[in-house]
DNA sequence: CCAAAAGTGTTATGACTACACCCATGA
DNA sequence: TCATGGGTGTAGTCATAACACTTTTGG
């Protein structure tokens, strides 16, 4: 969370400015649905027990980006080499922080369950992930940053090629086109699906299949390109 | 600007932490055109004869939101009553100010340029509006902010309605016309526009005319809602 | 009566939606 | 041979884009 402001509060001189903090949503997509990180939160007496956003002091030495991304290690316990972030929103209630004024900048990431390593997909007793469907009750201002990320999450994974940050790097078209639907939270044609996303031309196809399930083998594809932008909506 | 922060800088204590600005970028339609609301900076040796858009810091006593509309009134200069704001984006590069680390909190600010008083409209020696086609030089990182908000702005008002913000309480279709075509940087249909934004149900026809023109009196209309929401794309 | 902008419809094309069956594999 | 998900096409509807002329007023 906000590391040990406790301290910063004793010290008047610091409190002219407001402290500077980047909490980070990160989310991915496991059983179909969508997952979120979360860390413990105990500040007595403000928060008994409860789960926060990973998050932390942004340092006067970096950027609010490297900063994030430091927290994605850190805090979350990710490489943050495979965590794609975009910048969320500020969040500046005076109050949002009952030890004293934090103004948070919060960022979206993003991670395809398939690229975790066995470490990072644990659940511990000090970072777990939790399906958006049954979040626990969570300090802060933590519950409002997760509804904005997920509204910009729902909103631009329509117009933009975000899904690909939420797929591993080769994929079936039903696996993609389960982004989509854990995303937003709806059933979408298989067939309209794959016509619309193939008109796009985003996609190339590889001479490789998905073998080994009792079925018929699905062919892979990848994104043509790592850049995340905008299309036609989906 | 980021006012007197240079007193700040000789008190080492304060820059344990980085020091939070709200900066605006202050969109109007005039002739046709985008303006912006600019004042002008002098921080030798750092920044002679420039400008930059109005801003200044936050104070620990308010959120930024309430600095915006604070540093809209002292530093723009215009009722912050009439102007309608949007948070854009936080821009915590290490050396944006050279005086010291200062992120700043962006906003977009909205007003139509009928809704101006004399004294708001009129160019003085410390602010002034400026179409977006002749900029002069920004200091700061104020180019890339206000290029993003350019971006931000084009983009929102293809999907929501955001141009009732930049158009008069009662306007023509060709004034509302006007509007996305200053903002988009070109023509629509007249037809076609009148078509669409007339299908979608937010305007409602009022029992007037803009008359006295040389020329056919033409339809007044007002927006049903006051409220900023989104729309299927114009 | 002239200049200027207001106002109005149609057609062709492309996009979107809804919908059902056969195919290839592993067990 | 069965269960499972992979893969495919069509028709109807709707939205979009292109396009030109008549109307009303003020001067």
């Amino acid at each position: 969370m906000k590391g040990n402001i406790s301290t910063s509060q004793s010290n008047n001189q610091e409190l002219r400015f407001a402290v500077l903090a980047a909490d980070v949503v990160l989310w991915t997509i496991k059983e179909n649905e969508l997952w979120l990180r979360l860390i413990p939160v105990n500040i007595t007496p403000h928060f008994v027990n409860l789960a926060g956003l990973p998050g932390g002091l942004i340092s006067p030495t970096e950027t609010a980006e490297q900063s994030v991304e430091r927290l994605i290690t850190a805090k979350a316990q990710v490489a943050s080499s495979k965590v794609y972030v975009e910048q969320l929103y500020t969040f500046s209630n005076i109050n949002r922080d009952p030890r004293g004024r934090v103004v948070a900048v919060a960022y979206s990431g993003y991670v395809p369950w398939e690229k975790l390593s066995t470490a990072e997909r644990e659940d511990k007793d000090s970072v777990y992930w939790r399906p958006i469907s049954k979040l626990p009750k969570l300090a802060y201002d933590h519950k409002e940053i997760v509804a904005k990320a997920l509204e910009r999450l729902q909103s631009r994974i329509t117009y933009s090629t975000l899904s690909s940050k939420l797929v591993d790097k080769e994929f079936t078209l039903t696996e993609l086109e389960q982004v989509y639907e854990a995303v937003l939270g709806k059933d979408i044609d298989k067939r309209n699906f794959r016509k619309k996303i193939l008109s796009l031309d985003l996609l190339k196809q590889l001479n490789k299949e998905r073998r080994g399930l009792k079925q018929r083998p699905a062919k892979l594809y990848s994104f043509r390109s790592e850049e995340v932008k905008s299309i036609p909506t989906i």
